[in-house]
DNA sequence: TATGAATGAGGATTCATTCAT
DNA sequence: TATGAATGAATCCTCATTCAT
């Protein structure tokens, strides 16, 4: 699956993943079925990876719980980095990658939760709406870093760039 | 263009645009160069609107500026909407689209000198780090809201949209 | 292949084989690499039918060796005669048909040894030159027999067609 | 033309001929039609060829007139070489070629003619297919020498030869 | 059940030819 | 009359899918 998703024939895949393309087809009615269980095995990934994050904070501050989100954030992306590029750059967004973006919302809908349990600590009116502008960003910050300035994450950098990503969470998040 | 990239064949393309296949052909030396052509075009107008954004801000405060780049980035989004969701769907990220990440990047690049510019006013250790934070965030919320979330710009609820926003971006760069 | 090279279609070629376009194309490449395949092995035939030949008269005398090689000459030529016809009318001769040629050579390496090794029976000064004149002659004069003229080969004439072709060659390798 | 027949397209035509390719559809109604005229007039030229050499041995002895013709045919051979040279490898040999074998059969005519005139001189039964012998010979022998075997044409070599050829006639011809 | 050769609809590309300017 | 952009039928080739073994 290296090739990308029109680049890669399904018998390539199959060649790929030492199987012939017939016993593919005993298992997936179609190249659309199979690329779907495919991110569906990697979606799952992610949103264990989210949830699991959150677990570890529940009923802790915000500090703990935004920092844990960048942090997150980042591992996600580095689930299986080489399908997950394959996967970003190659596979037609169309329905098919609800199951992904299904990752993102969930961690929304955590994220949301937390804010709710812990409005007292903050300064939000729509816990609904500041859990997308929070959730929104953290992905796209960690995905871009991750997968196109891996500069920002080499070494030392990699601290300061949760820190800088955690101070843009807190300070919108809580009162000035 | 409407069915997407894979979707839409080169006759499919060459009909819609009205044109026969061999004039395409005339021009472009393959369906590739093709639809480089067209997001190369289309990564200009992005440019262009991001350009003009912050031509009308030059001097002016952050809190005018961040506005803008809020605002730019939602114009942005829906430059040829039909078509910039095509791109965004259904066109390989592979080199190709580099160009409109290009568009992304100017932004960047034109924002950092404005936090350079204003640094006084502001409480940013890293300009260029502060305007990679910014303009992601900023691009992923705008382009979430517009391909994704309409119901986030539907009449009034647009203004505060583009207000939480703007927040989120201030209470990073300025200090507590 | 009834219509020739560039008449022919790669579906054409593939609907009279019998086989599907797409199993065509899992055995060549391109249409080059499958007409070459086809030289190569009506190549590979001619060759067959030269060797043959000299090998029933190795050791006997020049006569009989003209003689052989004259007839040679015509039963190479109607090896598969349409296929013959078609390679000879319609396949572009750059390159890829030096495999057909070395048929033509093949034969006159032979026939060459043949001049050597009856050295005293003939004169000949440059068994190599005498090769090339022979070889090159008779393998035009029963070219153009079989496919151009017909008449030539018709019935009892084609007994003294043979005759004056080798009476051609034994002259000139016989002295005076 | 240097590309070749379905190499070149009529519009590579054109260029190359430095006229648009309007005007020459204005001349030409159709590819082949343009083809056929460039062949027939270079025809014309190797049937000149054949018919010069022919006129200067008028009256003159075989053993003169052998000579001329192989001195023909390999001047024939080298009129526009390159043009020559892709006639011979691309042009498909249906139909359209017959006016360049038309060349050659005009040799044919004029040399059966002088045979017959000659007939005490030499042995010869039927010269209708002597001539026929003689030319196609003559014919391939200069053709492959000049496309296909330079070293036998260069410097000194080229006399031999010539004498060769000759030989090779001139022994078919007279009685031992 | 596993295999992979065979299939052929569909899509990218070429190029002889036309015709408005 | 000369031009060359436009045309689109025809062609080469790919690849998801099937099915005999």
């Amino acid at each position: 699956m290296r090739e990308g998703y029109d680049q890669a024939s399904t018998n390539k895949i199959a060649a790929m993943a030492g199987v012939s393309i017939g016993s593919l087809y005993q298992y997936f009615p179609s190249k659309e079925a199979l690329v779907a269980a495919v991110m569906e095995r990697h979606a799952q990934e992610l949103s264990r990876v989210a949830r699991d994050a959150f677990r570890e904070v529940v009923g802790r501050p915000v500090e703990v719980a935004a920092r844990a989100l960048v942090k997150a954030g980042i591992d996600a992306h580095r689930v299986n980095p080489r399908l997950h590029r394959v996967l970003d750059e190659q596979v037609p967004r169309t329905g098919r990658l609800e199951q992904v973006d299904a990752a993102v919302n969930g961690a929304r809908l955590l994220f949301r939760d937390h804010l709710e349990a812990h409005r007292h600590e903050i300064d939000v009116a729509d816990p609904e709406l500041a859990a997308f502008v929070v959730v929104t960003s953290v992905e796209a910050l960690t995905h871009t870093a991750v997968l196109h300035r891996p500069d920002l994450l080499a070494g030392h950098r990699a601290e300061a760039f949760v820190d800088e990503v955690t101070r843009l969470v807190l300070r919108y998040l809580k009162a000035a």
